[in-house]
DNA sequence: TGATAAAAAGACCTTGACATCTTTAATTAA
DNA sequence: TTAATTAAAGATGTCAAGGTCTTTTTATCA
């Protein structure tokens, strides 16, 4: 539904804003989140790309939440790796749908919509403080 | 977000839903759907699998819906071929998670249940029969 | 019963998502 | 100003989804 790469996003955002002094780096971010650390790389190169994220090369450097979490939600990171699209126009391309939308792609389209509420929806900060019987990334609640 | 499979095999039960007089072949849906043939043979062999339609071959053979419109749901269609499954348990595999989901994965959990509630809700006559500027399908409205 | 038509089965091929590794550029601090 | 550290860039690998084609099986009908 979402995609692998949202949700290491998702998981490395959430990593970032748990504790916000310092820069954290790749590995670091690794080792928490459970996510590839190769890949994790590349997911943090796009996180940084669309600003979502503050990199700094060197030692000490790593990555900084380039937001407060209460102003960043789930869907703009989601959108920062892999953008959730509706349908614009008709995938078959029936000449007489075009931007009409028969019933069968309104509901895809609905369908697409609702996912997209429920990250915009959430902000990190909620991810963070929400009372759960489990806390975000962490072992031992 | 939905997969193309199940898109296309929603685009191919509509398809039957129309007409339903005569056994439809891969190649007369493929036509009007503008699925690949060859394809939509293996997404037919799926729905024929889970009996949401009937096969029959030799002269005069083909597929025929085996529900009425108003008895099948786009999420029986969808589930036939592409399974919408939630996260049964922490993907991080934490120890202290399990089964109880950390606030980030019952987000994600969230969205997946929407997607699947508005296929639940709709069913195959829906998409027939609602209102809409273009028909299902077909050119023309 | 032979010819034809259709789905089923299954052998490939292609492409993009996910993943790994190496090299380069930037930054820091001794 | 050199060594160490880190992200950026980019080359390469793997695998599953999507797509194509051929062969086999089942059914119909003349």
């Amino acid at each position: 539904m979402i995609s692998q790469t949202s949700e290491y996003a998702l998981r490395a955002v959430v990593c970032l804003a748990l504790s916000p002094e310092a820069p954290k780096t790749t590995a670091d971010i690794a080792k928490v989140t459970k996510v590839p650390e190769y890949y994790l790389s590349k997911v943090m190169l796009a996180l940084a790309k669309t600003e979502i994220v503050i990199s700094q090369r060197g030692l000490h450097g790593g990555y900084l939440l380039a937001y407060e979490p209460e102003n960043l939600s789930l869907l703009d990171v989601v959108n920062a790796v892999d953008p959730i699209k509706k349908l614009e126009s008709c995938p078959l391309k029936l000449e007489t749908h075009g931007t009409n939308l028969c019933a069968l792609h309104k509901r895809i389209n609905e369908s697409i919509s609702s996912v997209e509420e429920v990250f915009r929806e959430t902000t990190v900060k909620t991810i963070l403080t929400e009372p759960a019987k489990s806390k975000a990334l962490l072992e031992s609640k």
